[in-house]
Parts: C-alpha cells; structure tokens; sequence
RNA sequence: GGCAUCGUGGCCGAGUGGCUAGGCACAGCUCUGCAAAAGCUUGUACAGCGGUUCGAAUCCGCUCGAUGCCUCCA
C-alpha cells in the first residue's frame, strides 16, 4: 500500500486553468518533463526558482510512492539569437565572444549548473539529456512533421506551418490565443522574412557559412530550432503522452505551445496530461532575467558580494525563503524577506534539535495524527509548500512549549512527530539542517561547552563581568548562547 | 497597442462567499543577575468606487496601479 493511494493530490493544470485530481497514466508511476536552462552563462536566482519548485514537485511525488522518471534537458545548441535570417545560435555567439570553442562553454555553464542546483539540494533528475546529443531524434521527427504536411522547406530551412496546423487543431490552446489575434496583431514585419506567416516557426535552421554548430541533414548543414529538442527528447524518454510537463511561466508562450503543435503534428495527440508553470522570481519588483541585467547569481548571495543585500544567505535559507510562497505565485526578493525567512528558517531547525532530546510524557497535548493530516492536505492540494510550513511552525511551538513543561507527548507521538517532520522538512522541502549546534566538530564543541562551564562558574559567583565577557564575545564570533530551563545550549549563525 | 495575471495589516506571504494561515518586525507579560533564547497576549489587513447576496478580501462591473507574455528567456 503506497502513500499516493490513500492522498488525493490535486494541481493545477494549466491547460485547463483547472485545479484536477493528479492521475497518472500509469498507476504508480509517474513522467515529468520539465525544460531546463540553456548553458550559455551562469544560471541565475530566477532559474534556480523554477527548477528549486520542480524538484521539490518530484520529491513529493516520490515522497508518496510514485515511482517518477523526471526528465529535464540541457539545452546546448539551438536557440536562435533573434529571429531574423542571421538568427544565430546563442552558444555559439557567445563561444565567438569568448574565443572559445562552443562545447567548451557548454561544459562550463554545464557545470556551474550543476554545482549551483547541488548546493540547493536538487536532487539530480533521472534523465539529463542534451539537445546536441538528440540531433537525430530531431531530423526524425521534421521527417515525420513534414511528411504529415505540417512543415515546409525553404532554402536549406525547414519552418512549422501554423496556418495549417490551425485549421484541424488549436494553436494557443495552451496560452489562451487564438491565430486570428495573433496575425491582426503582428507588429512590423521583418523583412524578406522566408516563412510564409509571422507565427511559422523554425523546425530546422540553415546553418551560415560561419556558423560554428552544425549538422548534416537532409536539408543540408544546419542546426535545429528552439522549440523541437523538448518534443524530441520527452517522447524518446516518456513517450508520445506522458503526465506533466513543466517549465517557467515565460516559457508558456511561444515554446510550450510550439512542443504541443510538433507532438499533435507529428504524434496526432496532445503529449501531456497536466501542463504545470513555476511563476518568476522578481528582483526589486521586476523580472530577475538575464538578458536585462537585473539578476542575481546565487553565487553572490552566498558569498555577499552584491550591492542588494545587507550580508550573504546560505543556500538552504534561500530555499527555505522559496518555499514560503507558493511555486506559482510570483515571489519578490529583498533583503528585509531573505532575513526575516533566515530567521524563521534557524527557528524550525533549531526546534528539530530540540525535538531530538525532548523528554517524554504518559499523555500527548498535541495531536500528531491530525497534524500529520493537515501536512498531508496542504501539499495535496497543489504543493501549497506555504501552509505546510504554517503547520510545521505549529508544530515548533508544541515542541516548545514540550520542552517548558508546559505539555507532554508520549513516546509513540514523539517517534511519529519526528518522523514525519522530518520527511517534510528535508524529502519534500529539501531543505538542510546548517543549524551548526548539530553538525559542528566535536574540537568547537568542546570548547564552547567549557565556555559555557566557566561562564557558569562565574555567574554563580556573581562574577557578571567575566560571565557576559564570554557570552557577548562569543556572540561576537556567531556563536550564540541560548539560556533554558535544562542548561545553556548554544547556536552559530 | 493586443492578451494575461495580480494588488492582503510595518515587511514577506497563504486564503477565494460566513469560522483568526504562517514567518519576520513591533509592544506588553513570564523567565533571567541583566540580556538573548523560549513561551504567552494584543494587532481585526484585504487598491478605490459601485453592484450581486442575509453575508464578500473572496463573485460581477468600472477606475487606478503593478507585473508578465506578445522577441531569446526559468
């Protein structure tokens, strides 16, 4: 009996704008796609929030028994530069700039992804395909679009026909627009522009004499368009209809809604059950993106070099900080919010500790069974990480109050309390105990425990100076002392 | 210009017809040698104006404001 049968987990597609019941094709196991960054530079707050959301997605999923294979790409060759006729490859762009070769940038950027998504704690996807690895599963699939007369060649490229895709099937079901709109809207047109309408899109991009990326293909040297790696790469791995796909807001229009015409064009089916959007992460009220400047690199957080924040955040208060809002609201970031989370964050690790050691009762003040119950319902109902960290804090509070004496638990709820706390706290949520009282050497901890000796002796001898000597340097240093009724225990910070 | 989304107490952020989310900050109290930590208590917020309703932050309309997409973007 898996957890899953017994949850009714709902989401919010948004295909439908609905909120439905989470049913996967096959039961027990569950496909997730979810697009992934372009490594062509650093990845910034704004991605990691996308991919932070999703990760926590997959870690409920198996949390409740799916068996999840969670595919998210690298996309590594592909992205048009803009889109004109000298579109060009953004990898490749930047590999001119930096008088590199294009794959050495992919493996830098590739890297810093990785290394940046492990110190929030993502866990590693199942599958981690890269477009340039998948070149031939995409010629296929132009093969087949074209076949099926949803494309045309011109010179070398191969375009999407959206116009005639339309008249069988529902361009802009995903994002709410009609073809219509879109041609009466269409603002200047580009010149000598190739395609036959503005909303055509590229399938496969004749490649330029010095252009660095490219690939034989029956249309000759070229590479492939923006939006057909994710079709080729989640029907290779999950099949022509899989569960969720998902990916940033940003990405809802035109690349979301270009992977449903290729998968309909091609596969004569909609590819995804429940379509799932990560809202953006704002910088001072507006979009945190690249190509604007207004970024922050999680780097710079760590280390505090940024002219935004007041001192550096370690990785798993930022996290904690993204998981207080909901994955689909939009979440602003200052420095007042990071520090009030870091607050928070230090007060429910510290009440884990705490949990550790408490001691026992013959009865229970606090209802673990219905508390547990709660957690259960605010992430069924569409991860709603906020609340359930609303009931973790309630639960802070039984613990101590527990350890004032002010209640008791039993064994048996203390066991289960701390079971489930921590399943929530550190397999959903993914967040980590940096609370340093738990994981500081033995060496530190010694010698604040022999502070903490003398400060006593010295308060007892009513020796003030020499007693907040010790705890106001201390202090100083991060190390803070913390007076109770069972001793004195203490917290860096 | 078109299409969306959103506007909640000092800050962040849930909630979507009646029943107090939560975190941080602030104040008072308990505890303490004094603090800190911890606990308790208090805050009656929902952009504005109308409408629907016995009842609206929650539904409808308008106004104002913000943001996103429409072009690569998580």
């Amino acid at each position: 009996m898996q957890l899953y049968q017994e949850q009714t987990l709902k989401l919010y597609n948004t295909l439908t704008n609905k909120k439905e019941v989470f049913k996967p094709i096959n039961e027990g196991h569950v496909g997730m796609y979810v697009c992934g960054p372009t490594v062509y530079s650093n990845v910034h707050l704004g991605n990691c929030r996308t991919f932070m959301s999703f990760d926590m997605i997959f870690r409920y999923l198996k949390h409740v028994g799916y068996k999840v294979r969670f595919v998210r790409n690298i996309t590594d060759a592909g992205h048009l530069e803009n889109d004109a006729d000298e579109g060009e490859d953004k990898i490749a762009k930047k590999a001119r700039l930096e008088q590199i070769e294009p794959m050495e940038v992919v493996q830098r950027y590739t890297v810093d992804f990785h290394n940046t998504l492990q110190k929030f704690n993502l866990l590693p996807p199942s599958i981690e395909p890269t477009a340039t690895g998948h070149i031939i599963e995409q010629i296929e699939i132009i093969k087949d679009i074209l076949e099926k007369g949803y494309a045309y060649e011109i010179n070398g490229s191969v375009y999407f026909d959206v116009v005639k895709f339309n008249e069988t099937n529902e361009y802009g079901k995903l994002s709410g627009r009609k073809l219509e709109d879109m041609i009466s809207n269409t603002r200047e047109l580009t010149a000598q522009d190739e395609k036959r309408n503005p909303q055509d899109f590229a399938l496969w991009k004749k490649a330029e004499p010095q252009h660095i990326m490219r690939w034989p293909s029956p249309w000759g040297d070229g590479f492939p368009g923006w939006h057909l790696e994710c079709t080729a790469m989640s029907t290779k791995y999950l099949g022509e209809k899989f569960d969720i796909h998902g990916g940033g807001m940003d990405l809802k229009f035109p690349h979301h809604e270009c992977e449903i015409a290729q998968a309909e064009a091609s596969n004569g089916q909609s590819p995804v059950n429940y379509w799932m959007h990560a809202n953006m992460l704002t910088l001072n009220g507006k979009k945190m993106a690249k190509s604007t400047g207004n970024n922050l690199l999680p780097n710079e957080i760590f280390s505090g070099e940024n002219d935004i924040l007041s001192k550096p955040f370690v990785a798993s208060v930022v996290r904690f900080f993204m998981m207080q809002a909901h994955y689909a609201s939009i979440l602003d970031l200052s420095n007042d919010a990071l520090l009030a989370s870091e607050k928070g964050y230090y007060k429910l690790m510290d009440s884990l500790s705490t949990l550790e050691n408490l001691e026992t009762g013959p009865t229970s003040d606090f209802d673990v069974e219905t508390w547990k119950n709660k957690c259960y319902s605010a992430m069924n109902d569409d991860f709603n990480t906020p609340i359930l960290i609303a009931q973790l804090f309630d639960a802070v509070k039984h613990i101590n109050l527990i350890k004032e004496g002010k209640e008791t638990i039993t064994d048996g709820d203390k066991a289960k309390l701390e079971e489930y706390i921590n399943a929530f706290v550190f397999d959903v949520l993914g967040l980590e105990n940096t609370s340093a009282s738990d994981n500081n050497s033995d060496k530190l901890s010694g010698v604040v425990e022999l502070l903490i000796e003398l400060r006593n002796e010295a308060r007892s001898n009513k020796d003030f100076a020499t007693s907040d000597k010790i705890r106001d340097q201390l202090d100083a240093m991060g190390i803070q002392l913390k007076d109770g009724k069972e001793g004195t225990t203490y917290s860096l910070s």
